[in-house]
RNA sequence: GCGUUCGUAGCUCAACUGGAUAGAGCGCCUGACUUCGGAUCAGGAGGUUGAGGGUUCAAAUCCUUCCGGGCGCACCA
């Protein structure tokens, strides 16, 4: 349920069955006409900008509109007891008790899915796809977590979602690790100090890895690099894998799919993909342009296949092939997405790094070649994150290969906090992350605001020694609302919109900061009462009013699903 | 140079995707604890939305030209 689409619906409904009456000659749509909150200073319950927009279409002056349109639904629809119309002829509204207390039943009746915005589509979200050489660091982290709540976000309203992680598990960097892992072996078998040269991994792990697979592997002698490669990679990657995976989990992030990219080399995905591109003219054999800006000498002219990503818009064509006519990373992917294709999602989305925002257009272009425009993906791209702490740029060691790892996070910050700050800013924003505050039990951590209003709530149905699924009756005779009471409640009517857009725009971050200002109000009022006794919700261990229960108890109601979008915990004791 | 992204209060960011008098937090100033948990609350000061031009009933938001910051610009992954 969302009342701003409930009563648009009802209006334009309105509108359509007198349009003769209001002259509207030139009604086809409804097109930008909205209900929404007004702002809170005008103290309506919604607000509608029909007159505006009609009017304009229609060539009428829209203050005349809106008091036609204001007769007609006061005669028509019993929903609203008062309108006004306010600057250049918005219609703002106010709902009769009668209907409050419908719309308060309804939540209360339906607390499981209240905000659900109704879809049924197929997603596969593709994160963090860190490689797999090492654990994640911080960097990772965000992605992780905005992909896993946007997941959260979708699944909450019905779509199937598929989380996927895609394993970079070919190519150089997979022989470097390995060999990184061998010398580092060399050195605990044989005494061999580990030197460390361009191109091999420095990391403390690295050691783990070896010692793990001399345990595993006892006869296994590692006298030459070349013969014990497959073994190697194989125990390497597993190994790393399971530290990612085990980052992950900390985190409160679990991948349904893991798509290796050997894998899809084995399968020959990748030349798949290539021929279905090739009979659609959009491969084939060519010559790139010198790389632009600094001239490198050790550029060759050679003859390759070459993807025309021009034709969906990127800057330049991409190379398939590299100078040995082996698949380039590129083409890898566009194999790795074709599959994803096949396996018929109606929508791909891939999170990425602000370090790839110079490939989403390539990836994007051939997507809608493999899938002859069918198929939209979706790049999000996090930005960067940078740490602070005592208000200064804070960094490991500089050593080199050294990174502030997810691990390093987690042992001074818990996972709610974690989670809840890498959400706490739209994702197209560098974000700063302030280990002291996150650690802070103030208002400064909105983490905590948040849970201990929450706290509140709980504390104050123990005292009343009641269960928050107690049925509550309300009278819409007697119904009265306080002031705080109704910007609470209007706080509330608004939820279904912010998982709305949410979730059709990919912007989780809308949800702490309507939490924060949920919980704001509800924390305004709670004080209330110290400074007016009035105010108090509670006499002689009974609640005064059965209305205020039920709009703490509809506080309630949205943060659990709020938090639980988040993946925050929500204790009832702080 | 090209692409991309951002530029909003002293600082960090919102702004229902074109709506009304641009809002929060921090910081600063003033006030409220014999508490239904003050781990909080109330009030105040603080703005030419980087600059100019355009589109319209309406622009922080769209278009355009500049200015400034981030990221990217292999046959790497």
């Amino acid at each position: 349920m969302n009342i701003f689409e409930e009563y648009l619906n009802k209006i334009t409904g309105l509108l359509l069955k007198n349009k003769k009456l209001l002259k509207l000659d030139n009604l086809n749509n409804f097109n930008g006409i909205v209900v929404e909150s007004p702002p809170v200073e005008f103290n309506y319950d919604l607000s509608c900008n029909a007159a505006l927009v009609l009017g304009k279409k229609n060539k009428i002056n829209p203050r005349e509109l809106a008091n036609k349109i204001k007769d007609l639904i006061l005669k028509n629809l019993k929903d609203f007891e008062i309108i006004e119309i306010a600057g250049p002829g918005f219609l703002n509204l106010r709902l009769t008790n009668k209907s409050l207390v419908t719309n308060i039943n309804h939540i209360l009746e339906n607390r499981k899915s209240y905000g659900k915005k109704d879809s049924n589509n197929n997603y596969n979200i593709e994160f963090v796809s860190a490689n797999p050489t090492g654990p994640m660091h911080v960097g990772h982290c965000r992605g992780a977590i905005y992909g896993d709540v946007l997941a959260n976000l979708l699944k909450f309203n019905g779509n199937k979602v598929t989380r996927e992680y895609y394993i970079n598990d070919y190519g150089n960097q997979i022989i470097n690790f390995a060999k990184s892992v061998f010398l580092r072996i060399r050195e605990i078998k044989y005494n061999e100090k580990f030197i460390l040269k361009k191109d091999l991994y420095p990391g403390e792990y690295i050691i783990e890895i070896g010692k793990k697979i001399i345990d595993s592997n006892k006869k296994e002698k590692f006298d030459n690099f070349d013969d014990s490669l497959e073994l190697l990679k194989e125990d390497s990657l597993r190994h790393s894998m399971d530290l990612i995976k085990s980052d992950l989990k900390q985190l409160g992030v679990e991948h349904d799919n893991f798509f290796s990219e050997s894998e899809l080399i084995k399968n020959k995905l990748v030349d798949k993909a290539v021929k279905l591109l090739k009979e659609n003219n959009y491969v084939q054999e060519g010559y790139l342009d010198p790389p632009k800006g600094e001239s490198d000498k050790t550029w060759k002219k050679t003859k390759r296949l070459i993807f025309k990503s021009t034709l969906f818009g990127d800057d330049t064509d991409r190379a398939m092939q590299k100078n040995d006519g082996s698949w380039t990373y590129f083409a890898n992917d566009v194999g790795y997405h074709m599959d994803k294709i096949n396996r018929n999602y109606k929508y791909l989305i891939n999170v990425l790094g602000a370090d790839h925002t110079g490939y989403v257009k390539r990836i994007s272009a051939a997507v809608s070649a493999l899938s002859e425009n069918k198929v939209k993906l979706n790049c999000k791209v996090c930005q960067l994150v940078k740490l602070y702490k005592n208000g200064k740029p804070f960094k490991m060691s500089k050593r080199a290969g050294d990174f502030i790892s997810v691990q390093d996070l987690l042992k001074e910050v818990n996972k709610d906090s974690i989670r809840f700050m890498m959400l706490n800013r739209s994702n197209d924003v560098e974000l700063d992350f302030d280990f002291d505050k996150v650690l802070e039990k103030s208002k400064d951590n909105p983490v905590f605001y948040v849970q201990y209003s929450f706290a509140r709530i709980s504390s104050l149905l123990r005292t009343l020694d009641r269960d928050f699924n107690d049925k509550i009756d309300l009278d819409p005779e007697k119904f009265l609302l306080n002031e705080n009471e109704i910007s609470i409640l209007r706080k509330v009517f608004e939820w279904p919109k912010i998982i709305e857009t949410a979730s059709s725009k990919y912007e989780p971050h809308k949800i702490p900061y309507y939490l924060y200002e949920l919980a704001t109000l509800f924390h305004s009022y709670w004080s209330k009462g110290n400074e007016d006794q009035s105010y108090k919700f509670i006499k002689d261990g009974k609640i005064k009013k059965v209305e205020t229960l039920a709009i703490i108890i509809l506080v309630a109601i949205v943060m659990e699903r709020g938090m639980s979008i988040l993946g925050v915990s929500l204790p009832d004791k702080m």
